[in-house]
DNA sequence: GACATTAGTAGCAGCGCGCTACTTATTCGC
DNA sequence: GCGAATAAGTAGCGCGCTGCTACTAATGTC
């Protein structure tokens, strides 16, 4: 073992770094989620597409830039956000910043972007830069990770909705099919939502009840282990 | 809604911004946790403490600097850690950086500290800086969260260990007791440790069996939906 | 040998969850 | 009209996970 200077904390001083806050925003379309991207100056013949993001204006927090950010690609506030993490490996950055903090969040499916970004199918971000590549891959695990614990699809809905439109966001931000009736009994156990007395007819089949978010104060048990790891 | 003028990402020129890393590291001690503190300048007299924190040399990834951290405070290599987050709010930093990168990591309990760092109770934290002890929070939640995914407390433990000590791991890490039997069963459910053919008499009480971990692959189910969500 | 102490197990009861199969209510085609 | 198609919503079975009580097993202490 080497021998070590230990260095009070108070002496330490920090260096001055690039940094920016990137941004992953997610809209359904349909029965997909899109991603926002910004198109890049088209230098010759390629034409790329990057994660919008930004630095920091004088003394503005992180939460604020990204804030900040979305206001400046679309026309309405973010329905939930959060930090999905820094990301400051080696891999180049598109605006070759030391450190990038990844927010990610969630619009509704009409939400219009502003001029200079598309929505576009997740499949054809395989082609960003590699350290976006890998936050949208972590966002997308993060995002589908807090579902059980927050109520991103509650926000993207409006004020009321029918099961099957909250079942159909649920299948579309996890990116799974879900069973209705295990979906359901579930629902109903967590005591989230409450009827209305309005029912929604849309076309052929029966007409749909619709429903509001009006959570309710349970008991939070979740006394044992889980052991769902899965590599050593 | 009021007018904005689009920017071309490219364009983004990232601010040059003050940042650190700063280190959560815990170890067992007893049936506690205990948190690595650094002792700061006695201005006065006042004795403060602080988490272990430190800038990027150049060119250094975040990952990197979080290493180095745990090799100047301690005299061993980390078990297990990762990121629990950037914290870039309003409230002020120990060293006055603009934004804190935040790693938890475990060591085992013997390990020892290098000078200028003491092992502290957690509740003695409480006298940490603002943004620092939001940091802590976060860590603790995050590494109690991952508990189930990572195999946080396997890489505590001596290559063979007994269930009891799992077990105690376990409860202290996520600081609640565990029921034998049912933490026993959902082990062996998990196939995740092997018996070998010694037994260890610890004092009184019967010997114990020791283990050690050898997770096999398993199916990952997990199909439906938990709405194990708190709030509104 | 009685007792304390720790390791480890058996089995019950309840609930969460996936699934199949059903009923109910509406539109569409004829 | 009337049945087929379509979608909403429900009933209930079976199984596996989980919390718990209660037990057995093996050691040290007196």
């Amino acid at each position: 073992m080497r021998e070590r200077v230990s260095r009070a904390p108070t002496r330490v001083v920090p260096r001055r770094a690039l940094f920016t806050v990137d941004l992953v925003l997610l809209a359904p379309r349909g029965k997909h989620l899109m991603l926002l991207l910004a198109r890049a100056a088209t230098n010759g013949t390629k034409e790329r597409w990057l994660l919008p993001c930004d630095g920091p204006k004088k003394s503005e927090s992180v939460e604020a830039v990204a804030r900040r950010l979305v206001r400046d690609v679309v026309d309405r506030d973010v329905s939930w956000f959060e930090q999905a993490g820094a990301f400051g490996d080696a891999k180049r950055h598109a605006v070759t910043a030391d450190v990038s903090i990844c927010f990610v969040g969630v619009v509704p499916a009409q939400t219009q972007a502003r001029p200079g970004f598309t929505w576009h199918p997740i499949a054809d971000a395989a082609l960003l830069p590699p350290r976006q590549l890998g936050m949208l891959e972590t966002a997308l695990v993060g995002v589908r990770n807090r579902m059980d614990y927050a109520p991103v699809a509650f926000r993207l809905l409006p004020e009321e909705f029918t099961l099957s439109e909250l079942q159909q966001t649920y299948e579309m931000l996890l990116g799974r099919r879900l069973h209705k009736a295990s979906f359901r009994r579930a629902l109903q156990a967590a005591w989230l939502v409450e009827p209305t007395d309005e029912w929604r007819s849309e076309g052929r089949g029966r007409p749909a009840q619709l429903f509001r978010y009006a959570p309710r104060r349970r008991r939070g048990n979740r006394r044992g282990v889980r052991f769902d790891l899965l590599s050593g």
